[in-house]
DNA sequence: TAGACCTCATATGGATACATATAACAATCA
DNA sequence: TGATTGTTATATGTATCCATATGAGGTCTA
């Protein structure tokens, strides 16, 4: 049998990212372990789980909450997630094959479809998958774990309305030119292009952080 | 009251890093108890926590264990390590302050007159002031919780004899390299620099492994 | 009426009790 | 003699119980 602790913790991510649970909101280990049928005991090793990943944070005596990111904390946590995806594409430009040029390559093309309809729940999608799609071809395991963990912190405040529309066609070119410079092995250029990309993300935050406010 | 799981980390952390546990070592968690005057239960909210550090592995049902990095995990470790320090480095020529300068000189003062005196323990403490010197420096909190984290699971293989006694003052001059790059504000040359000296430490890897094997 | 102190409900932190999977060891059979 | 299977011991995983800190709400006093 496998713990539970596993089982419940990717349930509250999952609310978490779907929003069904906000930044600040307070978690009862009583509901929760009501909820999912199950005693305290697994409940709190799995808020403790997520406190570590740092999606929870806790006050002694007070429970845990919804790590709410401060401007200046998502700010950083961009930066970093900015340089570790640069990087990404730096050294996959030096292990890529052809079968994760063609993972990239589709990737890409599910991001200009969705682009071209301004389907943004779509593009935001496809968007994931052609960055998953580069850290794939990384070879650096250790990156792709840490790139993951940050994703997961990021994409509660990725669920924000994009509402700056004209970002979109943007965001397809920076693609395409990361595509272009992933192919032709020009590593330094993927590594820049991909960090100033995922920076220009990060510039949006402040609105993001005010949407979250309503 | 403090949570006791905090003390219990630091205290099993503290086996870690001494060597009395090692890569490999099993924890039991009744002896953990039992000697720690507590019962199982913070013990394992300790043993989860250092789990999603990634200092620890754990099976179902077969308990956790110190865990063994792989020279392939370690390479990819200290790869993402180079990086964020090569980062670190060059933030901090944005944010760098005169009293940032004068600890990172301290700091390489230190450096200078352990490696004068051929005193390997107290360089590689040396070493790591200088290093955090530079983290504090950068402005980044989260690139500072993540070279720390990693560092922590580093440090454990950075233990091991330092059998290549010329390395020092090659390791030295690197340093003071850097640091002129840092003071003169070249943000780039002082990046490359120290990811370069940190990927020096990272090719020492496979001889480590293979001390740490005997 | 405002503020301070007391009481009590409740939720977290820790201890203990219970269930079960794993593994070691022994016994039996080929 | 070797291998396979059954039994048992033990440590992990889960549930429940107990202690205590926190915060809300009420009451008494200035």
């Amino acid at each position: 049998m496998t713990r539970a602790s596993e089982t419940l913790i990717l349930q509250i991510k999952q609310d978490i990212f779907s929003g069904a649970l906000r930044p600040g909101d307070q978690l009862e280990e009583s509901e929760l372990a009501a909820r999912f049928g199950v005693s305290r005991t697994p409940i709190r090793e799995a808020i403790r789980s997520m406190v570590d990943c740092g999606l929870l944070e806790t006050r002694p005596r007070k429970g845990a909450i919804v790590r709410k990111l401060s401007a200046k904390e998502l700010h950083d946590l961009f930066q970093v997630a900015s340089e570790l995806e640069g990087m990404a594409c730096r050294l996959a430009c030096e292990t890529l094959t052809q079968p994760h040029l063609e993972a990239i390559k589709t990737a890409l093309a599910s991001c200009r479809d969705a682009a071209t309809a301004q389907d943004i729940p779509n593009y935001a999608q496809a968007n994931l998958a052609f960055h998953a799609a580069i850290h794939a071809t990384c070879g650096n395991s250790w990156l792709i774990d840490q790139l993951q963990q940050i994703e997961a912190r990021i994409n509660v405040y990725r669920l924000m309305p994009y509402e700056v529309v004209g970002r979109l066609e943007e965001s397809m070119r920076e693609h395409t030119e990361i595509y272009n410079a992933i192919t032709e092995r020009r590593g330094m250029d993927a590594n820049n292009l991909m960090r100033d990309h995922m920076m220009l993300q990060g510039m949006r935050l402040p609105q993001l952080l005010k949407a979250l406010e309503d």
